[in-house]
DNA sequence: GTTCACGATAGTGTATACAATTTTATCTTT
DNA sequence: AAAGATAAAATTGTATACACTATCGTGAAC
């Protein structure tokens, strides 16, 4: 698809936001970028506009790139397409579901127990938006998994705007609850479980306390 | 979001291979591009990775990039997907309908129709489309609209490459059975109504027969 | 006559150069 | 001392240059 250094670098700058080591508003200059990485502006730029498709960055005319801070409406818009998706990714998971597929399904929870445990933040918030893209995935529909996936690293950077000590226990509890609907094949409880489940991941938010936007975040080393 | 020149460019470009005047397959030479906008490479470039990100067009490292062929399967992901995002948003247009929001949407198929009558393919592939979009920003959630809008995109695509003599007159008929259900507040057969429409659409496209895709293409003057 | 090899040509991938704009610092003015 | 103007520095936006890869055509070998 892309070249594989602009791809990397891609990378690098979506796990530095998502994992919270870039904080929204902060500058990315490109030269300071390009440094880093040992390449040219050049191969910066192209990174930049990918993420800026990707909404993880907003880059403003002569002003540069800078990494995105969602609004509290853009917050609200984006769990409510999560919701309307992920609805009828249940239903249409449970058409075509196998043993094996919820076994896949549960040995990613396990995954993500061990994450909470062990107390690894960016594993843990990586692997929690991970068991919605495998369950993409698993339905073998790859034009979903990757919308969704956009869409979780949106999230990602929405959590960090405005969580208020959202327990990452819980949605693992509440992946589990779901997991079990799917394999007792009880569609209307899945459904309803993934809708409680997307509610309750944005009612965690604190959507009237916004945090200041840091700027200085070299956290690339 | 991005610079002017680069977003005409890629106006123009989507424009040309939604509307079919890029046919599938077509190389997408950069030189000649820069040379047909008056612009140097470094600026079809960007417009060029803008629009393989979209999926409307694919690159291949060292060879250039060439007006996407989806294939068969990914077509059905992609409406898969439609199908899934619209039955919902019908169940959330519902949940805040108004007089104003259904006359909106008559409106726009009064436009539909009129271009179906005029035979103006192009301005009616965009109407028919436009609908659902239409519908997604009457929500008033964008990042709905834009998610749908790209995915009606490839759908444009996708309509070229597989259709079988569709009737157009079909689609806006179907429009308006919906409107028309959301109208009277009927939820259920609404949504009946959507997935009937996405599963016509799908269903009068032809899998079997693949069309050879043409390769010179100098349709943007 | 077909196939392979090789050179010429064209095209992409990356870096660099330069113009235009913004930001920062210094100096002046009130 | 604060506010504003001006110059210097830094940064972005676009074009160009150059290296590398692929494509095409010609010719030689079989």
């Amino acid at each position: 698809m892309e070249n594989s250094t602009t791809f990397t670098i891609v990378e690098a700058l979506t796990r530095a936001i998502v994992e919270h080591r870039l904080l929204p508003g902060a500058k990315l200059a490109e030269q300071k970028l390009a440094s880093h990485f040992g390449v040219s502006r050049t191969l910066i730029r192209q990174a930049l506009f990918q993420l800026s498709q990707n909404k993880l960055i907003r880059m403003e005319p002569a002003r540069g790139a800078f990494v995105a801070a969602p609004s509290v409406q853009e917050a609200q818009q984006v769990f409510s397409v999560r919701r309307m998706i992920e609805a009828e990714m249940v239903r249409g998971f449970l058409k075509e579901v196998t043993p094996a597929k919820i076994k896949a399904l549960k040995a990613h929870i396990k995954q993500e127990r061990e994450a909470v445990h062990q107390e690894d933040v960016p594993g843990r918030t990586e692997l929690l938006g991970d068991f919605h893209v495998r369950m993409a995935k698993l339905m073998g529909n790859q034009v979903l998994a990757e919308i969704l996936g956009e869409l979780i690293s949106r999230c990602a950077l929405i959590t960090l705007m405005y969580q208020s000590r959202h327990a990452a226990q819980h949605s693992t509890e509440e992946h589990e609850a779901i997991v079990v609907a799917l394999a007792e094949k009880d569609e209307a409880l899945a459904v309803q479980l993934m809708n409680d489940h997307l509610i309750h991941v944005e009612a965690s938010l604190t959507f009237d306390r916004k945090i200041p936007t840091h700027d200085i975040a070299l956290a690339l080393a």
